[in-house]
DNA sequence: AGCCATTTGAGGTACGTGCCTCAGATTTTC
DNA sequence: GAAAATCTGAGGCACGTACCTCAAATGGCT
């Protein structure tokens, strides 16, 4: 049988009182008494039953995903895991549910975060930009005592934070290698589009493509990042720009999130035979397109995957127990027509 | 407030141990009773809370992984991974043992696996050729309320399955794709190598990679797959045989799930620049090889998901819930050198 | 030694369900 | 219509932990 906290109560040599002090962080025990408990743990090996922990607790975990008021396919897939944990976990007292974060204005979104109690949250996983506000109100957060992970994107400044989202230089570094080996023995321009370069995760996927093109491929030129700014007009006025400067366009390189407005704007100008197009994300849109043939591959990660090992995290801290450091890693997935 | 049973048995103007009989399948009460309860369950949106249920059954759940006895380095990830997540499934009661199954010996196997009772294994994932014997065990495990979940390998006769694992036509295409893209317009043989074409599992990956191949790139042929019944000195000479026999071979796919020996195996011979090898499952073997460049792709499927993905999926049969298929579903990894 | 603050013990209730018993009610069967 | 078979209700104990209260013990201090 399992050692309980009975168990370890008379170990220690203590009440079942006192292990609960210790075992919840209460205050009023000596060091002495703490360490003898601990030293107790360790020697008959008691570890806490989760199952019976949660169902004292009476209220299980409630955990919130912060994500941009605004976004197309890519979000919609986020959203639906989300709505699909939030479904699976009731049986379980964890609940999911979604929080949204102005997108435009970084203080709006740290104020909405700002007002998130303990009482309502136990963690917030956090899609956003990395600004100085931002990054205050998940200190905050923590200091009121609510786990916080960022989400898809990165916040680099906030040490320790275990993150839940791709390697961006490593992705960019694999569209790289699949474009050029794609491309075989052709040589020409690469075209980069992608909404915004103010964000991090396009600086890093763009540092990690150019790192292996201008290594291995000579052949090759990447030309500067065009923004759309997830708008067709500008799209299609910057493509069309882009396609009369270079005639040589070998690739193209559709580096961010959502895909679906540049390959719609994209079917309005002629299709180049042996034209690389790499895009990222799986959504109905890059599917459609992969099975078409318009694009040759896609980066992705698996938004399922996201929200549960985010739900995971949060919860093993709440727990205070550690992660399997090795089973949250989220893959770089590389999607081809066969393996959609 | 969540409805709890009592709420339930309220609703539905019966008692508590009638809606306990209703819930668990007891026998003892009439359709009319039952038919009330279950009214009575959509009516107020009653879910049966997990965490209570769990606790109050005193034993949580075992699975057991059914395992062949001999394997290499991608058994030993899975081993692994199944010690890891028994290890973090002791705090919510859950258990995962392995059993060894003879994997010369059908007969044995099927003899070992009768063995295993209802009162040590809630259910049992197997990992194991599609035998007439095996399928006889697997069939009257279930009858003695054992569930049970074909792993990696498929056993396809066993109608409504669900299977925890990759679709292996589709990772065949996958290498297929991969394979002529990479080798661009070269043409020239393909030589496919396996441990035995004795398994399901070999004949469709050989199915997939071939109707990629003969559709769509005339100038390639793919040479009758060679055997190595995993042992080194039948490896080497069988490809000894074949490098001779064939002075074109532009393509290497190592078909099987261990690659260890087959590539220690190729060191020996000269290595023809251009060449592209393709092989299978992530393991150190494979992620060394790619990032030696020895090979330029691995097709593979996530050992974490998979024993996890065991699990949930017997659990909720266990507690006759329906899974998330979407979530659910493994996916065909590509994994180059930049995505390792 | 005596006082006060701090630490500890004993015991309780609660969470929602599983599983058990036994008596009483209802239906079926002859 | 009575006996038998079947169904239902009421109640209780258990699971292992959280969280609470109050009294008692202990320790440090003057």
């Amino acid at each position: 049988m399992r050692p309980t906290t009975k168990d370890l109560a008379k170990a220690a040599g203590v009440s079942l009182a006192t292990v609960d002090r210790v075992l919840n962080g209460r205050a009023g025990v000596r060091k002495k008494t703490v360490d003898a408990v601990y030293e107790a743990i360790e020697r008959i090996g008691f570890e806490r039953n989760q199952v019976a922990a949660t169902l004292a607790r009476q209220r299980g975990y409630r955990f919130g995903f912060a994500l941009p008021r605004h976004g197309d396919e890519f979000l919609e897939e986020i959203l639906k895991r989300i709505h699909e944990m939030d479904r699976a976990g009731r049986a379980e007292m964890l609940q999911a549910d979604v929080i949204r974060l102005d997108d435009q204005d970084p203080h709006r979104a740290a104020r909405t975060l700002s007002r998130l109690s303990p009482e309502d949250y136990d963690g917030i996983a956090i899609m956003a930009p990395e600004t100085p506000q931002i990054r205050d109100a998940l200190v905050r957060m923590q200091e009121r005592g609510i786990q916080t992970v960022p989400f898809v994107s990165n916040q680099k400044r906030l040490d320790d934070q275990t993150f839940v989202g791709i390697d961006n230089k490593a992705a960019g570094a694999t569209a790289g290698r699949l474009m050029a080996r794609f491309l075989g023995q052709r040589g020409g321009a690469i075209l980069v589009l992608t909404e915004s370069m103010q964000s991090r995760d396009s600086l890093e996927r763009r540092l990690g493509f150019d790192s292996v093109i201008t290594r291995d491929y000579p052949a090759l030129r990447v030309l500067p990042t065009l923004e759309s700014h997830a708008d067709p007009l500008r799209t299609a006025q910057v493509l069309r720009n882009a396609f009369a400067a270079h005639g040589d366009i070998a690739g193209l390189y559709l580096m961010g999130p959502e895909a679906r407005i540049p390959l719609e704007v994209l079917r309005s100008f002629p299709f180049p035979p042996g034209r690389v197009t790499i895009a990222h994300e799986r959504t109905p849109s890059t599917e459609q397109a992969l099975r078409d043939g318009e694009i040759d591959a896609v980066i992705s990660q698996d938004p399922g995957h996201l929200v549960r090992s985010a739900m995971r995290i949060m919860r093993a801290r709440c727990e205070n127990r550690s992660t399997l450091a090795s089973q949250e890693r989220i893959r770089i997935e590389v999607l081809i027509a066969e393996n959609i």
